[in-house]
DNA sequence: AGCCAGGTGTACA
DNA sequence: TGTACACATGGC
């Protein structure tokens, strides 16, 4: 069901878009979109043109409305397959939810978060740069440098008297030097990295095409040729990217956070332990993941 | 003021 | 394979 103006998406059961809502407000310095009450405006590149959508929930649909209107079919398939990544629509969370009903960790956690998914970042090099941004350094700071990156190097477009943003595009970042990038406040290593990252996607020597056609293990060690893609930043981008449920940041500090909170431990678990502890979750260690985090908001 | 942060690469046993 | 350490800079 759609029109020129918008389209309607269905949802699976179990999806809430309100929990939604909470993960992409988590920062008020978040530049890729803009919440105003229950609706989440987004600037997207759709073939290279700009596309403003609005977003809401209605009872079993997501509501895309479309400001400017009149696209036509293939955006409309484009968009519809953006937000089918974006929100995790296509997940059967039925055994999920079998599952954390008798797991002691996320029983809790999930019942009360119940109808999240994982809010996705469906661009390869988005998610990638991103997870890079925020190694290392407070997600404060971390959310501080991608708004100075994408103001600086991202494309905007003015609507309503608001500036919405589009995530700066890989090839001008692959032709940047690294002090473009240490003047905001990137460290040498980091600035290497975005732009390393930048350039094995130009060169198309990594694409999201090819790791999806691989298993966990085969896109873990693709990523991690990446300089400055670690096994933390290759299971992040695993996770919010490419929607792997087996993928698991054990080394995630937020999760060691949220472990150390609902375990009552006093002190922070290892790595070594979150990492066999995670073990139980099986294929849905991704999706216990983004609870935790989802935990500590709030 | 000093520890910490959504880690990674490198060196070395 | 496993551990130690530099990196760099802001947040609190």
């Amino acid at each position: 069901m759609s029109s020129d103006h918008y389209l309607s998406i269905p949802t699976p059961t179990d999806f809430s878009f309100k929990e939604c809502l909470v993960y992409l407000n988590r920062s008020s310095q978040e530049v890729l979109h803009k919440a105003e009450g229950e609706l989440i405006i987004k600037l997207l590149n759709v073939n290279q043109s700009f596309v403003l959508i609005k977003i809401r929930s209605k009872e079993n649909a997501i509501i895309a409305e479309l400001p400017f209107g009149k696209v036509n079919k293939e955006t409309g398939d484009l968009i519809t397959k953006y937000i089918h990544e974006w929100f995790d629509l296509n997940k059967d969370m039925t055994d999920f939810y079998a599952m954390a009903q008798n797991d002691p960790v996320l029983t809790n956690i999930v019942s009360r978060h119940r109808g999240l998914r994982i809010v996705g970042i469906p661009d390869l090099f988005e998610a990638l740069t991103w997870a890079v941004i925020g190694q290392q350094i407070n997600l404060t700071f971390a959310y501080t440098l991608k708004k100075r990156f994408v103001e600086h190097f991202g494309k905007s477009f003015e609507y309503d008297g608001q500036l919405y943003w589009l995530y700066p595009d890989c090839h001008q970042i692959a032709s940047l030097d690294v002090s473009h990038l240490k003047k905001l406040q990137f460290t040498t290593r980091k600035a290497e990295y975005v732009i390393g990252i930048a350039k094995s996607i130009v060169s198309r020597a990594i694409t999201k095409e090819a790791l999806l056609q691989m298993d966990y293990e085969g896109m873990k060690n693709s990523l991690m040729k990446l300089r400055g893609v670690g096994a933390w930043t290759a299971d992040y981008v695993m996770l919010r990217c490419l929607l792997q449920p087996q993928a698991f940041p054990s080394a995630d500090i937020g999760i060691h956070h949220a472990l150390r909170k609902h375990l009552e431990l006093d002190q922070k678990p290892t790595t070594n332990y979150v990492e066999e502890l995670s073990k139980k979750w099986g294929d849905w260690r991704a999706y216990a993941a983004f609870y935790l985090w989802r935990s500590q908001l709030e």
